[in-house]
DNA sequence: GTGAGATCTGCGGATTCCGCAGCCGTCACG
DNA sequence: CGTGACGGCTGCGGAATCCGCAGATCTCAC
């Protein structure tokens, strides 16, 4: 069982040696098995995630720790907005002429903006708002979306009811 | 300090009886706060939510656990999927004719979307995918979203570059 | 007014969290 | 080849947390 463990655990270094192409870092088949652990309820206790994904409680914690610190997860409540306040939502396609990094950067330290993904097809930018009432969500679009240099033009969809909501990739 | 206690319940009270219009099981202050503070860290302790809301611990775990019954809060792990190994998101706007709704959980039962919802504008409905790679994303688009009877057209963005994702609604 | 129902509190006992020391690999360097 | 630094895992206690339960309080309906 010892050089069980040895083996596993020297195929996890080949592994992160091998996914450090990309510039984010690394991830061996433990973490994501971790991830996914805590995708399911982000509660669950670090010795029963161990048993889950053969590691010991203490390994678990830390790596949990480090997958947080670093960014790479977060552990949050996540809600249907509509329950708790918000009636109004919309996602919002954006054309840009110019720096469309710049723009989505600008998007970002909007605090209504509670998404923003550069895409490839019609719009430059996607840009998810969430707000209080119309007044607010007419004033984020028209007086501060449409301001910014650089936005061509602007098409909004309000949101009229959410479907679904999931966070479980990896899981299934 | 015992008589402050009843008149701040009973003051709750009021509140969920007034925000009883709405289909959505009502929502009081109280917590409304203890979602915030499970969105800031959802490992937070019971303990320390209750005395940041005001309330025992034991009322702090039934609440949460009741939300999480209800449906109303789930406390999971959320990544950036790119990170994570799933190479192709997209965002797909679809229009449709005849019943919007009976479309809309067609996609939700599809294991890839993690996003669905309705909403008003030149698209009935808005879905996110994600997928491993470039042939997965075309099968879900081109094979079984188009496939679905009453799907008329759909346009595609692929996903860029992830900008910005937060859970923090109610806490700014 | 009386009982059902919902919610909060307080209290142990079981479980979990957390820091720390120690061990064991890998890697770089002389 | 050896040696020291470093990262990651384990095991272990003590502190903190979780969890179920009984009792109290308030509301509501009949």
């Amino acid at each position: 069982m010892h050089s069980v463990a040895v083996a596993s655990r020297s195929a996890e270094h080949r592994d992160s040696r091998e996914s450090r192409n990309g510039s984010t870092p690394h991830l061996d088949a433990v973490s994501l098995a971790i991830i996914e652990q805590l995708q399911e309820d982000g509660r669950r206790p670090y010795a029963a995630i161990g048993k889950a994904v053969g590691l010991s409680e203490a390994a678990v914690r830390q790596r949990v720790q480090k997958l947080l610190d670093q960014g790479v997860m977060q552990i949050v409540a996540v809600t249907d907005p509509l329950t708790v306040g918000f009636r109004r939502q919309a996602m919002v396609g954006i054309n840009v002429e110019g720096d469309v990094e710049s723009i989505a950067d600008a998007l970002t330290a909007m605090p209504e903006v509670e998404y923003v993904v550069m895409t490839a097809g019609s719009f430059d930018i996607l840009a998810e708002i969430v707000c209080e009432d119309d007044d607010h969500l007419l004033d984020v679009i028209n007086k501060r979306m449409r301001a910014l240099p650089g936005v061509r033009s602007t098409e909004s969809f309000v949101y009229l009811k959410l479907k679904k909501q999931t966070y479980m990739w990896g899981t299934r």
